[in-house]
DNA sequence: ATGTTC
């Protein structure tokens, strides 16, 4: 970058946008997160770029980070619009991870509003299907998406958690999904023909984008109350729901948000692992943390690593029934492997991270009871398969 | 992350 402009040349560059990182030594931040954090920093518009502490490498964009500029880039974003956590009380008289595990609805199998008319999740909607997108409606998607049944563990803040009707012991539902195909097909509309760019119609876009966020919020509320129904429970209101993907516009700047959530005065799920505890706090970032904290432990292991390194270390059987007593459902065993505690960094630091920096206040713990992913093989097509295998070995 | 992708 050359200092000097010539004076018929271009004018000089704005001052570089800053960069700041809200991990301390101890939280390992792998350089090529940095990387990509300096990288967003020298776009054109950036002000600054606050990492959290669950910062990890994405492609081109880091995960973990927000950042502010007076252009709107929605690669900074990504496909998965309107992707966030929300949390949901649930009663339930008895909560055998084993016996609920079986229970859960094939959230592979979308909504249909003719099929599935009579579906007593449709009640959560009220008024319009945003974008009236129907693809994948009601579906949990792949990758870290969850829904979790889990139980409040150790409460920090009794009052605060008393306002949101929490106690130690009692259930909610933990659901982490986003937009499905609409995110997907919104930034690919761009990408097509602006590539990395900006968006050249900033309100088409802003309206697209709001429309995702809008249905994914709603697909958080279709997946509790589909679970809800099936455990023999009433579909509940979210206590909390914060997205972690989305542009807002603040301070006539664009903040984009890239699995960070909305730090100012929120309350936010920090999604430990499915064998780790995770965080319910009260988030109180500033100007320098671009008013956001943390929304997860954040992947230690890329996929490839964690699958090569896990099957090395883990047998399926263990990954299965976690350390903290839990159930994972997974019919997918590369998933199994990608999404193992191992991949994540420690929660613990992450939220201490958060609360040396005074960004947010530790609440309650949830921890897992039945963590759903993908359905799993009907038990009679699973001995068909082992059959199958045996024939063939002893052939 | 994703009815994608060689």
């Amino acid at each position: 970058m050359s200092l000097h402009a010539s004076p018929s040349g271009p004018l000089p560059p704005s001052a570089p946008a800053t960069v700041t990182v809200f991990a301390s030594p101890e939280s390992w931040i792998e350089s090529d997160a940095l990387r990509e954090c300096q990288q967003v920093a020298a776009l054109d518009g950036m002000i600054h770029v606050a990492g959290m502490p669950d910062l990890h490498p994405g492609k081109g964009a880091p995960i973990g980070a927000a950042m502010s500029s007076t252009v709107l880039y929605p690669f900074l974003v990504g496909s998965d619009i309107g992707c966030g956590i929300a949390v949901f009380p649930i009663k339930l008289k008895r909560a055998v991870p084993e016996k609920l595990a079986t229970r859960f609805p094939d959230l592979d199998q979308p909504l249909d509003p003719e099929r599935d008319a009579d579906d007593p999740a449709w009640a959560v909607v009220a008024g319009e299907i945003p974008a009236g997108h129907l693809d994948g409606l009601g579906t949990v998607g792949r990758g870290n998406h969850f829904v979790e049944l889990a139980r409040v563990g150790t409460v920090f803040e009794p009052d605060h958690a008393a306002r949101l009707g929490l106690a130690t012991g009692d259930l909610v539902l933990v659901v982490h999904s986003g937009s499905r195909g609409l995110g997907e097909r919104i930034l690919r509309a761009h990408t097509e023909v602006h590539g990395a760019g900006p968006a050249a119609d900033v309100a088409a876009y802003l309206t697209s984008h709001d429309e995702a966020v809008r249905w994914g919020s709603l697909n958080r509320r279709l997946l509790a109350a589909r679970v809800a129904h099936a455990l023999g429970a009433e579909p509940t209101e979210p206590v909390v729901d914060e997205c972690h993907n989305l542009v807002e516009i603040r301070d006539g700047r664009y903040l984009h948000r890239k699995g960070a959530a909305p730090g100012d005065g929120r309350d936010v799920l920090i999604a430990g692992t499915r064998g780790t505890p995770s965080y319910l706090v009260a988030a109180h970032a500033g100007p320098e943390a671009n008013h956001s904290v943390a929304h997860g432990a954040g992947r230690k292991m890329s996929r490839a690593d964690a699958l090569r390194r896990g099957r090395a270390k883990h047998t399926v059987e263990e990954l299965r029934r976690t350390p903290v007593g839990s159930v994972v459902v997974c019919g997918e065993r590369q998933l199994l492997f990608e999404e193992a505690p191992s991949a994540y960094k420690r929660i613990e630091r992450v939220v201490a991270d958060l609360v040396e920096h005074d960004l947010a206040t530790p609440v309650a713990t949830t921890i897992p009871l039945v963590t759903y992913k993908t359905p799993e093989p009907d038990p009679a097509a699973r001995s068909d398969r082992r059959a199958g295998h045996r024939g063939r070995r002893r052939g």
